[in-house]
DNA sequence: ACCCTGTTTTGAAACGATTCAATTATGAAT
DNA sequence: ATTCATAATTGAATCGTTTCAAAACAGGGT
């Protein structure tokens, strides 16, 4: 259907190698022979067949990115930040959403596998750690995002959440918040397990202080509004005086519970704390206080250490930690 | 390195071409041989090569998505929608982020091209009907999203931008706003572009009334903020009373700018409308007016005429318009 | 025994690039 | 003229699958 290479060696005049060669390392023919070749090339429309190449030449340029919640901001700008230094490296990223489903991630990374990615950017929703074994030793390396390893087995490119969720709590007991509720979940996802590990600690600096868990069933708008609407129900001297939101999604969510309702006032009655600082946070109904993330920073990050392990697969796993930051507004 | 199927049919005592089979047509092979071959490829660890797959076979179980800006909730709504679909279709999805590069939109579609991808799902930034144009005569159909074909030569997946300007701008005149502004650029995205028809149109039924447009650079929250402190600045007399956004982001710096100042009040001075009626529009600091779209559905049925358009390459192009829906919230 | 009809299984021939050892051209130096 | 070193070109072998015509097998029915 398409021209192959052979055409394109037959209507130049040359062989096949002469042509693979202009394709890939044009210094090694004469300018004469390039130009006359490209001209072909253009003439009969030719385009590299990437599946012949890539089981030819062994290497894959692609790069995939597999996060669990493609829909919150943070994500996205951590894409974009991996996107960016990807293409600047001569990589292609591709990206995919498992909607936190374990079975998603699983099927997801059979396919890298068959397709020879050259490399694996995850944040892993599951304990997918064995199967990433099994991948390394295959020859595709990995790097977690957002998260570090468990058994100090990959390089990791993470925001230390433990202090996220420890400057978050104490900013609220700072704000003489004493009934403090931690809302976020599911509690196994290792980020909002540490961001309450966090709170905890920061808790211990005053024993007359309380903490309640409300575990979500997913870090998302919708699931924040649900709480928001339960706390609502609830009677009023049991409320919290103070919310820490395991991310900015379920942050949203509670505000828009609470703050329709026009009988609990924020910070008012109850202060919010968010987590991860995205673009919206601002711009909220009242605008959150939020700790922040260099989000396209770990991103780029991430890429440019798998970019040195995968040329490199005897390398010692490295870890990345970035500070949280605190970002006061007005929720809070 | 890994094992080929050449080293399963050695280890399994069969032909390679009996181990093909069980990998892709279990039903011609006799069960006992089936749980034989499949126990050796459980043994040895074997994973089939999807580049010598494609290769051989011809067809890519991927589809490619292409939008031009990632961190817009619309396209992750888009793009779940998308997966959704592909998913049970048996596809795979990609996607890819062109963040309104003119360049790496066309340099990802070479990818694309070289790739050999089953079709390309595209929500085109510049101009690039004329590259699909030969994309499909190479045997890799597209269908546009979110905006139709100029000359009819694409399938498309729509909303009816026109009708969604004159909507939300009919709603501002029945709120008794004379003087709109229209936000939002770069004024050659046809999405921009509509929108702005669409208002000029609703315009007509009040002649006393008046459109101004401030054209951005982009349709984004920071984009939307420049033009906030623009008003700001503006003396109070020539101000609008009403702005109509191209999206919701824009809608949403708009409002970070205007609310934060203090003194000029949503909607009290100036009615803001929205456009694709993202999550936080409903936590947004004054919930925001906006037009709706399906953008799941959107992605769900753009992948739907893919897979038709895919297996039957005669097909007249068509044309899905959705129509848009306003949803009233505080701002206006 | 033999024929016939399905089922299973086989294995060589693609698919379209890259690689690399071998060959040929080029031209400077003697 | 001849030699030699270097540059440019060749083309067969290879990557790991799938495909498909042909061969082998199984088991009734006569």
């Amino acid at each position: 259907m398409s021209a192959s290479v052979k055409d394109v060696a037959l209507q130049a005049g040359v062989s096949v190698g002469t042509v693979s060669n202009v394709l890939n390392h044009p210094g090694r023919v004469s300018p004469d022979t390039v130009k006359r070749v490209q001209k072909t090339i253009a003439d009969l429309g030719f385009v590299r067949n990437d599946a012949a190449r890539q089981l030819r030449a062994g290497d894959s340029r692609t790069i995939a990115l597999l996060v669990f919640d493609a829909a919150n901001p943070f994500f996205a700008d951590l894409a974009r930040g991996a996107e960016d230094a990807a293409t600047t490296e001569g990589y292609q990223v591709i990206v995919a959403n498992t909607s936190e489903s374990l079975e998603r991630e699983l099927s997801y990374l059979d396919l890298f596998e068959e397709q020879r990615v050259r490399g694996i950017l995850i944040s892993p929703y599951g304990d997918v750690e064995p199967r990433l074994h099994a991948l390394k030793k295959f020859g595709i390396p990995s790097i977690l995002v957002d998260r570090v390893s468990e058994n100090q087995g990959f390089s990791s490119v993470s925001v230390d959440d433990v202090a996220g969720g420890s400057i978050a709590t104490e900013h609220l007991l700072q704000k003489n918040r004493r009934k403090i509720a931690f809302v976020g979940g599911p509690l196994d996802i290792p980020q909002v397990r540490d961001r309450l590990l966090g709170a905890r600690s920061a808790m211990e600096s005053q024993p007359e202080a309380s903490l309640i868990v409300l575990e979500t069933l997913a870090t998302t708008v919708l699931e924040g509004r649900r709480v928001g609407h339960s706390l609502l129900a609830m009677d009023e001297a049991d409320r919290p005086d103070a919310i820490f939101a395991a991310n900015d999604l379920v942050a949203l969510g509670l505000l828009q519970a609470l703050v329709a309702a026009g009988d609990i006032a924020v910070p008012g009655d109850i202060a919010i704390v968010g987590y991860d600082d995205i673009d919206f946070a601002t711009s909220a109904i009242v605008p959150l206080t939020s700790i922040r993330q260099p989000s396209a920073l770990m991103g780029e990050t991430a890429l440019k250490l798998l970019k040195e392990e995968a040329s490199n697969s005897g390398m010692k796993p490295r870890k990345v930690v970035f500070q949280p930051e605190l970002i006061i507004r007005s929720s809070t």
